[in-house]
DNA sequence: TATGAATGAGAGTTCATTCAT
DNA sequence: TATGAATGAACTCTCATTCAT
């Protein structure tokens, strides 16, 4: 079967160089969200871009690659997002760290949420971007490296089952309110319904302690 | 835009008809799993149903349509999994109730699980398709519509975003452990999980009075 | 009903470019001329202009594009053969100037009597097609505004229906002698004939004037 | 090439036969006039007809048998009205039968004008049809064996050319007026044009005799 | 290095015709 | 005799990719 190479074609050297690339990038980016993964043809990811489809082809051997080199760059944020908010918080109360992990995963959402839905939705079918794809397993992992030295006052044995957990259920709810429904609820109620979600199931607190009062539903959008 | 009608061709009168439609959705099912979604042709699907193409467009105005049909047959068995579980357990205990509902899901998600896999990953939500896949939606709307006479019981203010919350939480981690890592833990085990996380939340309850002891794990693959 | 636009898909801007595209052009006239309008495939077109179907489709959004373009073609033509026959004659006896005319339409239908054939025969049925093809009324718009000025040497009354008229007649006849019976009359004979018609219904000359003679039948095919 | 004979598959010994094949002619009549001839599929004008495609095949071996039937019907049609008109007059002054042959020229156009319209512009006319579609011909042919006893009152030397003229020309005006135009002039100032026209050229008769006076346009659509 | 014309395999879809029932 | 399900060759059109300029 065909197992076409998906690695950029060569370093952009010079500074012309990077910015075709990043042209084109832009370019795979608004056709994506406007015309979707069957509609994004290379042709018209070229014209988008201002440069020819040769040129495109100079610097990505096939449009898998290309989108992968834009799944890899969005990846890498998403990851950026939620390692940074777990680093900066590591010394603090770990209720207060998950807080800030759903957070960060809700500001990571919105940083292209067209971009994310087209990617999540349409992309998964092209075999490579799969695997940059695994952005969650990743996350997981950062998550349960951090949860692992507070192992004693979770209400959870297997760390990692639960920041699979944990990671899964907000994530899910995330993509839900902020791609999908981002009329339901506002990112505010989303975070501290995710919160309520997670951290009783992680620490087993009391959650009456915080008396929730939800009687207005305000959109942020 | 040309809006291509997805209603089903004609509704088979003989029993050979019948039959036909049967071994196209039969082979649709397949030729998706094997090839995907890009792979399906309609003459792959055609030649595996032992058919020729005519055949399958007497029946189905177009591969939209056919997919459709395909989804339609799919969420509707979901649903019902779930609708059954709410309905069995009305009078019963709530928490039990819930325990029932993620049950139902995991089970749904186990009818066949190839075939959820391609159609949540592969098949491009537009058109008639995207309506069709949205059994979230109505699966929430029955959890709420079971929650919603039991308000007092709950810890949660808003029936329906806790469905929602619910719902998508429980839809995430089964369609993750099912589909996607079903080495990683085993169903029962994302049943008491799933439990853990979504009772906790809807009813407030202490998780201490039922020690969790999970030191073994054990897949059930 | 979907209305497929029908301009030229693109200006061609390299002589390569132009000189595929004029190929084309041809081929499709030979094709077109040889196997029928139905028998015209795209491949066998793209065959025949030594391009490959895509080539086609660069330049032609479909099929019909591609005869909509021969068909105005070849109407600028017939056009541009009376509207000079009339504008070259216009201070000349009126009688002459409608045996121009007719000289004029006849020298038209021979400059490629095949092509005319197939286009009257078979391309009506495709809708923009139709529309270009309407040079008849043009052509008699043409007439009628050389025989305007010249109202009182008529023996009409109505100088646009007495146009519609002569166009009809003219037309008609020509079509079928040099189109569909070449071997009846000859074209000389044709010319007399026409003009023999339609002089005395415009102007009720008496045409005992020039005694006709037409012993022998001769044809210039 | 596939030559595919074109006679009727049976005689329709029955009374029921020749209903079936009556209401399938008269269902493609229908066929043809509302959905053009590309849209006149067998099954469509079987459906139409009321009965299965199989029995539309068991009366006429393919789809260009079906429509040079009903070619043939028509043109049978047309050619009464002439031959009728022709033969009624056959004692009275010529000039009035010329006149009589206009008229049942124009009254067979009415037979079925969207019919006339639809075989004449958009049926292919090749194979068996192109032979049955052939009307012109067999028309001059019946005025030129009317107008040869007249010979000696013609302005024309050679009759057969002078029939084929006349034909021509009157077949193209009744056309293009009563299928193309009927909004241009009515039927009744279509016929004295037409006989202007024609007996000028056939009798070589001075009009003036007849003062034309056509101040108002009237249509009779 | 950049261009964009050219390629052509392959997709979805149609429909005249056949033949088992 | 009538039915209509089944056939499959053939059609139009697309688009990732190449390569002469």
């Amino acid at each position: 079967m065909r197992q076409a190479k998906t690695t950029p074609r060569k370093p952009p050297r010079q500074a012309r160089s990077r910015a075709t690339v990043e042209a084109i990038l832009e370019a795979t980016i608004r056709v994506l969200i406007t015309r979707g993964y069957d509609g994004a043809t290379t042709i018209a990811i070229a014209a988008r871009a201002g440069v020819s489809v040769g040129s495109l082809y100079q610097y990505f051997p096939n449009k898998e690659a290309l989108v992968a080199a834009l799944v890899d760059r969005h990846v890498g944020e998403l990851l950026a997002c939620t390692e940074q908010a777990l680093a900066a918080a590591e010394l603090g109360d770990p209720r207060a760290t998950v807080r800030a992990f759903i957070h960060a995963g809700i500001e990571a959402h919105r940083i292209n949420p067209a971009l994310h839905k087209v990617l999540v939705e349409q992309v998964p079918r092209v075999g490579r971007v799969a695997v940059a794809m695994d952005a969650s397993r990743r996350i997981a992992a950062q998550l349960a490296a951090y949860l692992a030295p507070h192992r004693r006052m979770l209400a959870v044995r297997d760390v990692e089952v639960a920041a699979f957990v944990v990671e899964t259920a907000v994530e899910a709810l995330t993509h839900r309110v902020v791609i999908e429904r981002p009329d339901l609820i506002s990112t505010s109620r989303l975070e501290a319904e995710a919160a309520d979600l997670v951290i009783g199931y992680l620490f087993g607190a009391r959650r009456a302690a915080r008396p929730r009062r939800h009687a207005t539903r305000t959109s942020t959008r």
